[in-house]
DNA sequence: CTAGAACGGAATCATTCGTTCCCTTATAGT
DNA sequence: ACTATAAGGGAACGAATGATTCCGTTCTAG
């Protein structure tokens, strides 16, 4: 595989990094802002995606993998608690929950992502109740509290990448040390936000 | 004032009130939108505010006084604590800040709005400091992850604002006691998401 | 009874985007 | 070398959306 083959191929990779970075941030985005963020022209989308819809379902899906990944991570963890805590990172530090709760409903979905999100539920329960019947997890607690917590989470949408990384593993901390049973006070992680962060969302851009 | 003024000036009511929910469902949403909800015409709106940036304005800016009703509220608090719990309660109550994030960079900001986001500024790190030199709160902290925190909770948006507050206060709760020092387990309020209201967000409307 | 404030909502006008189309380029196979 | 063709660039098209304007209607104060 040379030349222009070689090219294509990493055309397809690049087009979904940016797929996955641009609508991530902006869940709205037209298609060309795609094209633009991969460095490509409409075009190469178009010949890799029959339509915009097509590679929204593409992203959701991997997503979805990524999701059931870190939940069978969790699952492999002896520890109830640590098992936990894994599949938690996992979701958090994959981003997999950006992408689907931002497309959730924006698109029609197809029996194959319907089918995994059960998947994921399902898997996700069978960590959050191995950790429950341990006693780990503070009382009160439901397996949908997690879906919660995600959201929460996905939410945080402050600078760069690697930015908003540092500051949703802060949060997360702060978080699962209160859904431990007995909590934790775990040292808080990252450099913390800055006043300048915070007010940075408040310039007009046109 | 009888007939037409009364009817008038329980429209600007109706109006704003129609705009503080639409737009805090859908920052995007189109203005007809709102005429629909405060079930009048358009030109209802047009009588009351120039334009659409006034109206988003006019929110903004009332969010804000909000925040600062909120702060002030937590200063008035004897204990330290308290003082901290009351004002972060209060922001999350009066849902302050689902505006105001929505809405920040959205529209050109004026000079009053800009003087008092700082005076927000300035009395919410009066009650962060009061406690953080009472020792009550996770060592740490800094003021600006107060920011953070008012902005994951305004992320939840699932069903009728009735809905919401509720399971806000339940992540409220989980997040005060982490913030606390040390450490508190105060019972989760609320009834808790359920799986039907989780999957809801994955129907697809057109 | 009438001037005019308050409205309702259709029409206007600009913009935004998904998608299609056409033309250029580079390469694989002969 | 030479051409058929895959890959791609990006302008053009057409539908939709939505802010704003405009015009005809209604209600009431005087």
């Amino acid at each position: 595989m040379s030349g222009r083959k070689k090219q294509a191929a990493r055309n397809d990779e690049l087009i979904l990094q940016a797929a996955r970075t641009v609508f991530t941030t902006d869940p709205g985005a037209p298609i060309s802002a795609v094209a633009d963020r991969a460095g490509v022209g409409i075009s190469a989308l178009y010949r890799r995606y029959p339509s915009k819809d097509a590679l929204l379902q593409k992203l959701c899906s991997d997503g979805l993998q990524l999701f059931l990944k870190a939940a069978r991570e969790g699952l492999a963890v002896d520890d109830p608690w640590e098992g936990f805590a894994t599949f938690v990172r996992g979701v958090v530090a994959y981003d997999s929950h950006s992408l689907t709760i931002a497309l959730a409903g924006t698109f029609p979905p197809t029996e194959d992502l319907f089918r995994d999100s059960q998947l994921a539920f399902q898997l996700s329960a069978e960590v959050f109740e191995r950790a429950q019947q341990a006693g780990v997890l503070r009382p009160g607690l439901v397996v949908d509290d997690l879906a919660m917590v995600f959201e929460q989470l996905a939410s945080i949408k402050l600078g760069d990448a690697e930015r908003i990384a540092e500051l949703r593993e802060r949060y997360l901390t702060l978080i699962l040390d209160a859904l431990r049973n007995p909590p934790a006070v775990s040292p808080l992680p990252g450099p913390p936000p800055t006043a300048a962060e915070i007010g940075q969302r408040w310039v007009y851009t046109g």
